[in-house]
RNA sequence: GCGCCCGUAGCUCAGCUGGAUAGAGCAUCAGCUUCCGAAGCUGAGGGUCGGGGGUUCGAAUCCCUCCGGGCGCGCCA
């Protein structure tokens, strides 16, 4: 609908170059939008404003010109030109029918889009490293990321959703230090318990199961508990074994599918970190100071120089970092998304000064990133601290368990993520009012519910007929609603293009709302069939747009509720 | 100290690639069920968009500065 809209204005925009009008090079970047209120229209645009000075003319005189360039156009019943130089068009209903036929017509296709069609996108995160269960901050990541690989989707993006994990390095050594200790009688607090161990009960679980020799599926492996607490390797793989797969399960309840779990490990086993280092020293960006091996990231923005290899001769947790995005790129991913947490923000610019340090072509920008701010967790009224040394923490388990996994997906993607937020365990457990993700739930139970009628009452719904007589629908309910559904598409492009997935929650509040109100002002199975066919073929188009939107959420979508 | 993020109604948050009277939910108050599910609808009150400058025809939005909060700034990950 709004691209038929800017063809429209860009065709005119033509006409205006090649009659003078208009200097030949006047860029276009004009912004189409939907008007905040209907007198102004349907859509406006700025184009006479941010084109009169290459015009050379006042931005009213402009719009005038551009408006009697326009094209006549089937769908749109009126041009006005409004304030300095807006330019509002009113589009007629038989647009509003057109696309009430297309939801019907695509189905669980409405709403995608090509505007990122045939890119292979890589989308990472969650990343979480084997040492203990997933917190409600990886429960934003994972709802933020999946949410994200959804929108870029439905965008036509070809789309790889990845975890990598640590599986070597020093925190794994802790772990397994940990769960030893355990092994061996020790708790926290006592003399001999490790001093940097992590404390949380979890600890005990695993060490238990490795004492009775449990038997450890996850990701085509299989890790048997060795019960020797004396085997501190084979501790180490039954520890990461299980932690990965109880993460597994978590991130599986939580419908969150990765496509590739990528290893560190894997870097050294394949050379792929060697080759780095050898890369970067290659294009001369290393330097050797106090025997460690240095990557002068400050050429590319980077506020001080990184160690790649310390004096003992290991890497830094840095030069992996850069290797595995290297890995993205010679796997082929045009983009590479990275969402992780705030707090790792200042690992970006290192990792994009590395790759760009290789000289290998990566663009400038990759990998774009997403990052999430803070999750504050409030119960009865307190803060949640959350701690993993100390063991106290909500899980995301938790979390799905008590409030469910459609409420806490829909709260955690709801906000902007880069602002911190505060998830409040008795509200979104508490099955009122106060839940907006059972309202929006309810706008399509209650289609469904209103077809179940039908069909007790022995009424057929003519899809046909009712697409044919789209014209009966002529109130302000109706009108509203049938704008709201028309901007689905806009919503997921948007979504997608700006990385922001909370912006299809808060569209799907507002579909919800034009439903809950067109329904209580309207009987949709009235007598006349004509009209009643054509009301609930609006109605079906609504819960079309409700599903698709709830699924890119990775909310359910109930018949009842 | 430096970098990034944030500061919008009593509370939780949208709006931010500049646009037309600043929005929603909750809470408060007042209404709405002989009728397809009231997990709903309608209405009211409530704001120096943290403060101050600047750019612009136009600023919650961009720039500067100050205040207040969060997170980073290791030969830790």
């Amino acid at each position: 609908m709004k691209e038929q809209l800017r063809t429209l204005i860009e065709q005119a925009l033509d006409r205006l170059r090649s009659a003078g009008t208009l200097p030949a090079d006047a860029s276009a970047a004009f912004v189409l939008e939907r008007t905040k209120s209907r007198e102004h229209g349907d859509f406006a645009t700025n184009a006479a404003l941010a084109l009169a000075k290459p015009a050379r003319t006042n931005p009213r005189a402009l719009a005038q010109a551009l408006v009697a360039a326009l094209a006549p156009n089937a769908l749109v019943e009126k041009v006005e030109i409004a304030g300095p130089g807006f330019i509002n068009f009113f589009l007629g209903p038989a647009a509003y029918h057109q696309e009430t036929r297309r939801v019907l017509d695509e189905g669980v296709r409405y709403g995608c889009n090509t505007t990122a069609a045939g890119r292979r996108t890589q989308v990472e995160f969650v990343s979480a490293n084997p040492t203990g269960p997933l917190h409600i901050g990886h429960g934003r990541a994972a709802a933020v990321g999946d949410c994200l690989a959804r929108a870029l989707a439905a965008s036509g993006a070809e789309v790889t959703r990845e975890f990598y994990y640590n599986d070597a390095g020093v925190q794994i050594e802790n772990l397994a230090r940990s769960t030893q200790a355990r092994a061996k009688g020790s708790k926290p607090g006592a003399a001999d318990w490790p001093a940097d161990a992590y404390n949380g009960d979890y600890i005990g679980d695993v060490a238990e199961a490795y004492l009775r020799g449990d038997r450890v599926e996850f990701e085509n492996h299989v890790v048997t508990g060795a019960k020797n607490p004396d085997d501190i390797d084979a501790i180490r793989q039954f520890a990461v074994a299980y932690l990965r797969r109880e993460q597994n399960a978590d991130l599986a309840a939580f419908g969150v599918k990765f496509d590739v779990y990528f290893l560190e490990s894997s870097l050294y086993g394949d050379g792929k970190v060697e080759e780095t280092v050898r890369e970067l020293v290659k294009h001369g960006h290393t330097y050797e100071e106090g025997g460690a091996l240095w990557l002068r990231t400050t050429d590319f923005g980077d506020d001080k120089d990184r160690v790649m290899r310390k004096s003992d001769g290991t890497f830094t947790y840095f030069l992996p970092d850069v290797a595995y995005h290297l890995s993205k790129w010679q796997r082929g991913y045009q983009r590479a998304i990275t969402e992780l947490g705030a707090d790792h923000h200042g690992s970006l610019a290192r990792v994009k000064a590395g790759l760009q340090a290789l000289d290998m072509g990566i663009p400038k920008d990759y990998p774009e990133y997403v990052l999430h701010q803070m999750v504050t967790v409030m119960r009865g009224g307190e803060e949640v601290k959350i701690s993993k040394r100390a063991g106290s923490y909500v899980t995301l388990r938790d979390l799905i368990d008590e409030v469910g996994r459609d409420a806490t997906r829909f709260f955690l993607i709801a906000r902007k993520s880069d602002s911190q937020m505060v998830f409040d365990i008795d509200l979104a457990r508490s099955q009122s009012n106060d839940n907006p993700v059972y309202y929006i739930q309810y706008a399509h139970a209650r289609v469904c519910s209103v077809l179940r009628q039908l069909d007790e009452r022995g009424l057929k719904w003519n899809r046909d007929n009712g697409l044919a007589k789209l014209a009966r629908l002529d109130n302000e309910h109706e009108s509203a609603l049938m704008v709201e559904i028309s901007r689905y598409p806009e919503v997921v492009e948007a979504a997608a293009l700006n990385l922001e997935p909370h912006l299809i929650a808060s569209y799907l509040r507002e579909l919800a709302n034009a439903l809950h109100a067109y329904y209580h002002a309207h009987q949709f199975i009235v007598d006349d069939a004509d009209l009643r066919d054509a009301r609930v073929a609006l109605a079906v188009a609504a819960q079309q747009a409700l599903a698709n939107g709830l699924d890119l959420l990775g909310v359910s979508a109930p018949e009842q509720m």
